[in-house]
DNA sequence: CTGAAAGCGCTAACAA
DNA sequence: TTGTTAGCGCTTTCAG
């Protein structure tokens, strides 16, 4: 334009807007934030203007003033040391490349994106990363959390229910909690994996339990224990492993050495199942003929495996939506009370048994 | 919003923490921000007023000013889009359940956390939110993007690569494109695989190739082919198919009919490996004693499947942690030239071969 | 219905 | 070395 003026340049901001529109900045911003009390003609000059500037509001400019960011966290926690994690896959590795990761991921965007919500990723390996985490969190980086934390003894559950930020978790905590969680009916969908079991004929059936620290892996043991002891079979062995191929195909192999007659396996999750499957198969037994496994979760290896594997599938997709839909909720109204959703499990049948 | 006055549980500012350091808000911001020039004394006064107000710095605020959001994110771009089902598997679901997904979002943690860098996800499944996309990245919310494309005929690789948004693909783009990539050295990997199956005595060996509009596809077959040359094999045939388990199967059988003495395949990736492995069986081919299957990604079916598959494994968290670091290199000094860095893979053996 | 003006909380010249 | 003072770009009373 002028000569005195040096280059226009860089991004337009709502000032620039105005003046090639012929208003004020407050009238830019009416439009663009959709107010009605706005001049239908005026509305059409000023969209014009933001089309011929290509204008895109400033997101940190926004959200000092409006003290929202349109954008969630996901924070995903885990105590510092395993119990009995001997295997050299660090968590970040191990967590991210579970398949229920990926669910939950896909599930959450399902709802945050009509939402207009963006997701932020954050880990919590150590204390002192927890530690940061927190002051992150306070700073406003995030309107709310979607906590992802199995450990009991993890702090973080607590410390962030504590904290006004709107907060869902992504199971029932281990302690008594003023939060709003969803979770699967652990208990009930063991119990499917039981009567199974038992309608196939299985005389002899064992348990390959998840880390009895984590609330899912108890209630899941409890949850078939029960349910099997209803059928008839009040003692049934179990080994502790680590929601792991490599520790579920250790364990099935304790329960063979222990139990050489047995006729069916039921494994906390699919990837332990998967290494029942892999230590049958080194004994020689035909599944689902001379063992019958059924696994939990539905993950995709559920389906990848040969034979294909019977499970109890979360329906976790619809689970991460409802938590996304119930985190918007705490942040629409941030009196809201803390509540909880359970959803129904259902059996999938396929090869394995 | 009832009558009395509960305490706005106002949260501190720069300012409280001056009050009560008995200084200016300037420095506070220096002690805060680790700038010199501070009086030692008044250093530890300050953090003494930071610590009893638990004041925490506004994100918003400072990213207003110094134009750093200090967060990067992974974009995850898909040519189709595909409606969320729980039946079928989305793209999402596919994309995020995928190992590389977690091993890419575990690397890239390694590399940002360090800088105080955190990641926001972001999706790219149809045109209209493509669009979106880049409005969104151009409002700041992000310093720079690792973007995560593999159809050729996407076209956000082109227009975030013309944006001055700092960029790392991750992969060789498809286009002669400007831009800072780290990727694998595809055809090294194919002829890993083609020395192993060279290795096992194979005599009469084929390939089921990608899709050849992919340039990953494009090298990995043209390396298979180079080597097995190089060892006396100058004819390979070979069967287009599309990454999946089923077209790869079919491609397998073609290439049975064609020649019934097959005695070991390259397939380009593992889900194919898998439909060969299952078409394999299904004309009573013994793996690996008649046929070798050797695959590529050590992704999780790789493991799961039994026999369990030969793969060409890449070093993907090594790769991301790469990236992130480019991707920092190129925020601090934004006229960085474009450059790229290629790793070398690695068989891993397994059953199939 | 529209504009003027006051900040949101912070950093960064520029003075002192 | 420290304080003063402008803003960063936006929303939002409050007048007009």
């Amino acid at each position: 334009m002028s000569s005195d003026r040096p280059e226009p340049a860089a991004i337009p901001t709502l000032e620039h807007v105005a003046v090639v529109a012929g208003v004020s900045r407050a009238t830019v911003s009416r439009v663009i934030n959709g107010v009605r009390n706005v001049d239908p003609q005026l509305q059409e000059v000023v969209r014009a203007a933001v089309e011929q500037t290509g204008y895109v509001p400033n997101h940190a400019a926004r959200a000092l003033v409006t003290r929202r960011t349109n954008s969630v966290a996901l924070v995903v926690s885990e105590g510092e040391h395993r119990a009995f994690d001997a295997s050299d896959t660090p968590f970040v590795g191990r967590i991210f490349t579970d398949p229920y990761f990926g669910r939950l991921v896909a599930g959450l965007f399902s709802a945050l994106r009509p939402a207009a919500y963006s997701l932020t990723l954050m880990l919590a390996e150590t204390d002192e990363i927890r530690r940061q985490l927190v002051g992150y969190l306070r700073q406003g980086h995030v309107d709310g959390v979607i906590l992802m934390s199995s450990h009991p003894q993890d702090p973080l559950p607590r410390i962030l229910a504590e904290t006004a930020l709107p907060l869902v978790l992504t199971e029932r905590p281990s302690i008594p909690l003023r939060a709003t969680y969803v979770d699967v009916a652990q208990s009930a969908g063991a119990a499917l994996a039981a009567d199974h079991l038992v309608a196939r004929g299985c005389k002899s059936v064992a348990t390959v339990s998840g880390p009895l620290d984590m609330g899912a892996a108890r209630d899941r043991l409890s949850g078939f224990r029960d349910r099997m002891a209803r059928h008839g079979h009040p003692y049934i062995p179990s080994v502790e492993a680590n929601f792991t191929r490599e520790t579920g195909r250790l364990a099935t192999e304790r329960l063979l050495a222990q139990n050489p007659a047995l006729d069916g396996i039921f494994a906390a999750n699919d990837l332990m199942a998967l290494g029942a499957v892999l230590a049958l198969h080194e004994h020689g037994k035909r599944i689902p003929q001379d063992v019958a496994v059924v696994g939990f979760d539905d993950s995709n290896v559920a389906l990848a495996s040969r034979p294909s594997l019977t499970t109890v599938r979360q329906p976790v997709e619809e689970m991460a939506a409802e938590m996304a839909r119930m985190l918007l909720a705490h942040i629409g109204q941030p009196g809201r009370p803390a509540s909880s959703v359970i959803f129904e499990p259902t059996l999938v049948v396929r090869e394995s048994a």
